[in-house]
DNA sequence: CTCTGAAGTTAGGCAAGCCTAATTTCGAGA
DNA sequence: TCTCGAAATTAGGCTTGCCTAACTTCAGAG
């Protein structure tokens, strides 16, 4: 298969994060997340999809679909972009929040084989530092059944699956909380207009009202009541 | 201090290797090692020379010299590649042929950050796999007084100081016959017209003819006799 | 069904870096 | 000192990927 810049690889990269939130890459989408200007957005998705690569599928004024090539490309990416961030913590001691911006360049520059030794050092692992699915090497990923804590109901007990890994700052705030993938809690209050939703963290004592923005960072698996 | 494009890092590096081998870096020499052509050096030297940045001194058909600006980019870049490759192999188990390649491309991307958290897990080194010095966070590489292997007369002992680490298939014969940093060494005869040098490993029986293009990749420390 | 604002596209430009082909300069030897 | 081949440079062109400014299209509200 061959090789692919770094911006071509952030751009299928991308797409596919917004694909597995169930929505359709539009340009403006693509443009705020890569920081970059729609203009510049369209004319890549029109070279890409003219390219015979075939990465993607894309008809104007109605957003990027990956083809299966790009999917490939896309997951290569995310595999590389997670095993380093497990890799700079299990390894190096780094923090989880202070993985991501590193694990953004060393994504595009990791080879194959130095991607593999990684793997196995982990002991090829299933989850980054954030919770979030490895892909393996030439598979798929795998689609969590897990939803934001924000729409989880009160009296509900559910595991942290994953949390957003952009926000360095909010990382160590979730931190200082203990609010970390495969800890348990429970929703104890819900206020109205979007107000703060309370969580019992692991059976402790103490109760944290949670804002809107934090709480549509964190992902759950609910208890099944059965 | 400004960051690079891997392009001005690759060119200010091997002008440093150059000029370190006591040459003064000419286009056609750069367009070798850099695997493009004079024409395309010639237009990179003149921009490097113009930019304000100030990293290189260039007179037209006469060669670049670095300033100290630019010599002090070129010792990071030669930091982060000598540190890549120590820690790939004292760390995930890669060989000595297999780090240069990889590290070509890391030493571009490798944050400060990153660099000091490789650089304390190998506990600061002095040399990489091939014996070759790292040089200190913000200070000069030390000027070895080692030589080519193919300079030492017959009978004389000698320490192998460092390899030339660009040719993975070299390093793995000079490997097979023990001929790695730090080993001692005696020459016992060299042949005429560039016929081939025999040498004598640390104390072992066997003795191994060498030809020139492999004594020329090998530098030592000659014994002072006193 | 029309209007309008958000989303998207086109046009034109620029910097980085590479290329080939043509030309110039250098410097060593006759 | 002249010449000539090697070394270097210039001229012109291409791709990648980004930009701003001007425009078009879409889709939802009225």
């Amino acid at each position: 298969m061959p090789r692919h810049t770094p911006a071509v690889e952030d751009y299928l990269k991308t797409v596919f994060e917004i694909e597995h939130e169930g929505r359709v890459a539009g340009t403006a989408e693509l443009a705020e997340r890569l920081r970059i200007t729609r203009a510049s957005v369209s004319g890549m998705l029109k070279k890409l999809a003219a390219s015979p690569d075939g990465l993607v599928r894309y008809t104007r004024y109605h957003g990027v679909r990956l083809t299966a090539a790009g999917r490939k490309v896309a997951l290569e990416v995310i595999r590389h972009h997670r095993l380093v961030e497990s890799y700079l913590v299990a390894a190096l001691g780094y923090g989880w929040d202070e993985v991501h911006g590193e694990a953004d360049h060393l994504e595009h520059v990791i080879s194959e084989g130095l991607e593999d030794r990684i793997a196995a050092y982990l002991g090829n692992p299933q989850a980054d530092p954030h919770g979030a699915p490895i892909p393996p090497r030439d598979g798929n990923l795998p689609r969590l059944q897990d939803r934001r804590l924000s729409e989880v109901g009160v009296g509900q007990r559910a595991r942290i699956t994953r949390v957003a890994d952009r926000d360095p700052e909010l990382l160590r705030y979730l931190d200082r909380l203990g609010l970390r993938p495969q800890r348990r809690l429970r929703v104890t209050e819900r206020s109205p207009f979007d107000g703060p939703l309370c969580v019992q963290v692991d059976g402790a004592e103490e109760i944290y009202p949670l804002s809107r923005r934090v709480t549509d960072e964190i992902y759950v698996l609910v208890d099944v009541a059965d």
